[in-house]
DNA sequence: ATTATATCATGAGTAAAAATCATATATAGA
DNA sequence: TCTATATATGATTTTTACTCATGATATAAT
């Protein structure tokens, strides 16, 4: 059988000109590769080379070897290149899931840069935002978990990476904007836009109306942050989103943000890895990365 | 280092599913497998794969290897093919030289349908008339030597595989024709148009108008058939050629063919190969090829 | 011509690697 | 729980690869 071994003498022995050359470089002895290349003739019953002088001559069976050995070997060197390169944590894929709405807008701001600094290493962006994501984890469906909600689990690691409060945001004409905080029963008259989530995983609902039983005269759900802050902007009702979000479409459109409550809710991201992968270089770069606050542009708190 | 074994096993590994029907297949024990790749992941510090239940599954560093050992093992299974292809001489490479005009019109007639039997052959024709054969033979600069003129040389075989008769062309008008036998005499009032070779080499010369020393009346040489024919065919002289390759041009030419002498002058082609090459196959098979007469068509002999 | 040098080939012995055997451990299914 | 089926691993054997020493041959230098 043809091994790495023989196309590797076959390659150098065509470079160098002699076997006692190619024999010092591949750090074997000239009757290594003598023996080895004989095997091979003595197995296919081909002539590999032929003396030429005190030289040797790559017959056309030899040549034509040659010409597939550049090919294969450089294949194989690859293969190892690959290893090494998985080994130091520079190539690797994350599967990422997200929980939220907001950790998806702010896991695709995190992605970006990361790409750029890891090229070896793939992301795919599991926008799954209803699946559980802790068993994502756990069954090996994703390597990296954007939530708002951590939990503890022996096998996982959670790391809080950023926090963030969460805001109403009105058309700037809106008679509530004078308020600037806003109780609950502010939004027994209003129309309430949200991301399609069951109430229960709604902050607004949970963290805020449910304290004093208020809800909204209206609940309408919607996929896109774009529309919703469209609709918002003219207008036909209120919506909730991390300050940081609503603070970049502020610039293009006539929003105001408003606190929700004398406190405001504060949130924050977690990210959960497997435990398995703590060491995993890449990995740890993305967890990093995610904590610089400059990559989310620095924003000017709410009033008060 | 990856050897190619490491890289059938996680083939292997991957298209059974398990390592104990991967090693069935390559004829190990599953303990040889486990071992293999046990090495590998050692020296480069990766998992290959994953226990998963009581089966075995390829992490990413398998995945990728993977990817990579599909190209890089048909790559070596093609090298044994094209070792075994040449082993069997259904694949290399024929240089042919020849030693004068005819032959290389001849020998393209050979060459054509050859190559449709063997694809795998390399038919390299070096039109160098003029250098000696038998060298190029014995320096390895060509493969097979098609000449008027066999040697005799220890190293070197030739056969005779295609019998001829030369003859001189004249257009219809011409008054010799009537004569349909010509004699060295009949030149000395004639413009001759041959090959650019030396006189030494010319047949009409050696072993015609040499016989009574006669010469023609004016001498003219020229590298193509074609061009020669068209000028005997003006009337513009007299050329001399193969029989057979004269009477190709007979059918879109008004010029006719004469005998030279009451005999006329036989020739014969020989192949010429190296003793050492005389038991590749497809060598074997050009030289058959090139006996069968019915490749260069049947003639009319001259009369009488 | 003769000698020195460089090259490949080859046989025998040694070292290294690979494969097996026997066995341990773990999982899936009855 | 028991059995069948996986992989993992340590010890041993077998096989392979490598080296060493030497021979044969070609080239270059004296």
């Amino acid at each position: 059988m043809i091994e790495r071994i023989h196309l590797e003498i076959i390659q150098k022995v065509n470079q160098t000109g002699t076997l006692t050359a190619a024999a010092k470089e591949l750090n074997l002895t000239q009757s290594a590769l003598s023996h080895s290349i004989k095997k091979i003739e003595a197995s296919y019953g081909v002539h590999i080379w032929q003396k030429e002088g005190r030289m040797v001559k790559l017959t056309q069976a030899g040549t034509q070897l040659l010409k597939l050995a550049d090919q294969t070997l450089s294949n194989m060197k690859r293969s190892e290149e690959v290893l090494k390169l998985i080994a130091e944590g520079k190539m690797g894929a994350i599967r990422i899931g997200m929980e939220s709405h907001p950790c998806y807008e702010w896991g695709i701001r995190i992605a970006r840069p990361f790409i750029k600094g890891h090229p070896h290493v793939d992301i795919d962006i599991k926008q799954q935002v209803q699946c559980d994501g802790v068993n994502g984890l756990l069954n090996n469906q994703i390597d990296l978990l954007i939530t708002p909600d951590p939990t503890t689990h022996d096998d996982l690691m959670f790391h809080s990476v950023f926090e963030y409060e969460l805001v109403a945001v009105a058309a700037n004409e809106h008679p509530l904007v004078k308020k600037k905080i806003l109780i609950p029963s502010d939004f027994q008259t209003e129309e309430l836009i949200t991301y399609p989530l069951p109430k229960e995983r709604l902050d607004i609902f949970t963290k805020f109306l449910s304290r004093e039983n208020k809800v909204p005269k209206y609940h309408r759900t919607m996929e896109s942050t774009e529309l919703m802050l469209q609709l918002v902007a003219c207008n036909r009702g209120l919506t909730i989103m991390p300050d940081w979000l609503a603070q970049d479409h502020q610039q293009s459109l006539p929003i105001q943000r408003l606190r929700l409550g004398a406190r405001g809710i504060k949130k924050s991201i977690y990210l959960g890895i497997r435990q398995t992968d703590a060491d995993i270089q890449y990995l740890h770069d993305f967890l990093q990365l995610a904590k610089q606050p400059s990559l989310i542009r620095n924003h000017a708190a709410l009033d008060g």
